[in-house]
DNA sequence: GGATGTGAAGTCGTTCACAGCT
DNA sequence: AGCTGTGAACGACTTCACATCC
């Protein structure tokens, strides 16, 4: 909406284009506080900066990626972590020698991959507060162990298998396969 | 639990597993009929073939892949599909020959990429079922539209953009920059 | 005896409807 | 006049508690 240009947006507009009610985006965004204007609508730019505030969008947010395999890769050129301010500043891998060439041919870049060990060092000194897990699902939970040893309060994890962490420390997610058995589900029942 | 060896599993003990209620795992099941025994538990084995069913994953999911860029390809050989009953049998690309080195020599086994007008045709020959949306943002719209032409009904979206698909039709999306996002939010407060 | 399946109770989230501002 | 912010009504989901059955 910024970027075509509108001014106001509506809570009724916004909860079109969400495919929910009107006031449910009044009550969530009110949750937070005050952030419309009455008898008008929501500042587009007001509104965007606020929520960004809100999510903790409003800062750079540092990442490592564990395991150089094809989806690592596939996530250090990644463009559209770019434009939302997360950004890959360390990539490691039990054998950084054999994949350097491998990432440097496929991204035209330098990109520097250093062995596991190294993670607490690097993390300290490149302020990392994210993880990306992208390993065998044998070695997700070693390397969480490590992650959690440097101080890496976030992670992504790729890799099929629950991983266990301490309290303060998140985990997220993304298995490729739950999300094709939801869409299996759906597709099963008409 | 199958391949640990345990014959029986309660509520509770699931539970666990899943950090949940025990009363809520014996609605969700109960809900879709009676699969436990009272005093007993439920039998691993037939629980998991009684899901399995009830998910629609007791038979192979047939899946096309489109576009073949760096996360596209992570997919082809993505290892975790095959134990799941889910087959990628076809993959296209706007431009077939470019790329079609580049996967063989990546994966190490003979992969066709086929020109992406060929989805409607190849679709029916092949049965497939779902389609795998792993385009530039740019063209994941009209993709999708191929795909809805095709009569292909679940489509599994890896580009950053919302897809419209007519009734009928179920699209997941899979946001990496999202879940990042609720990932920095919980990672903002404490 | 012991764990399931399930009404009833409780909790949480959603929607309504309108007072309150601009 | 119009849209937000919000108490109140509503609906949905979760948990409790126990009758039921193996």
């Amino acid at each position: 909406m910024e970027q075509g240009g509108e001014k106001v947006v509506s809570s009724a507009q916004l909860a079109n284009r969400c495919m929910v009610n009107a006031a449910q985006v009044r009550k969530d965004l009110a949750y937070f506080g005050e952030f419309g204007i009455r008898g008008v609508g929501y500042y587009v730019k007001d509104l965007l900066h606020d929520i960004k505030r809100i999510l903790g969008l409003n800062k750079e947010w540092r990442m490592a990626l564990i395991g150089i395999g094809n989806l690592g890769s596939a996530l250090l050129s990644y463009k559209d972590f770019l434009k939302q301010n997360y950004k890959i500043v360390a990539a490691f891998d039990i054998d950084p020698p054999k994949v350097i060439g491998r990432v440097s041919e496929k991204l035209g870049k330098p990109v520097e991959v250093l062995h596991i060990s190294r993670i607490k060092e690097v993390a300290r000194e490149r302020k990392i507060e994210i993880g990306l897990i992208t390993t065998p699902p044998s070695e997700a939970q070693g390397v969480a162990n490590l992650l959690v040893d440097a101080e890496i309060r976030g992670i992504l994890n790729f890799a099929p298998v629950q991983i266990i962490v301490p309290d303060g420390y998140v985990v997220k997610n993304v298995f490729f396969t739950t999300i094709l058995d939801n869409l299996a589900y759906l597709l099963s029942n008409e």
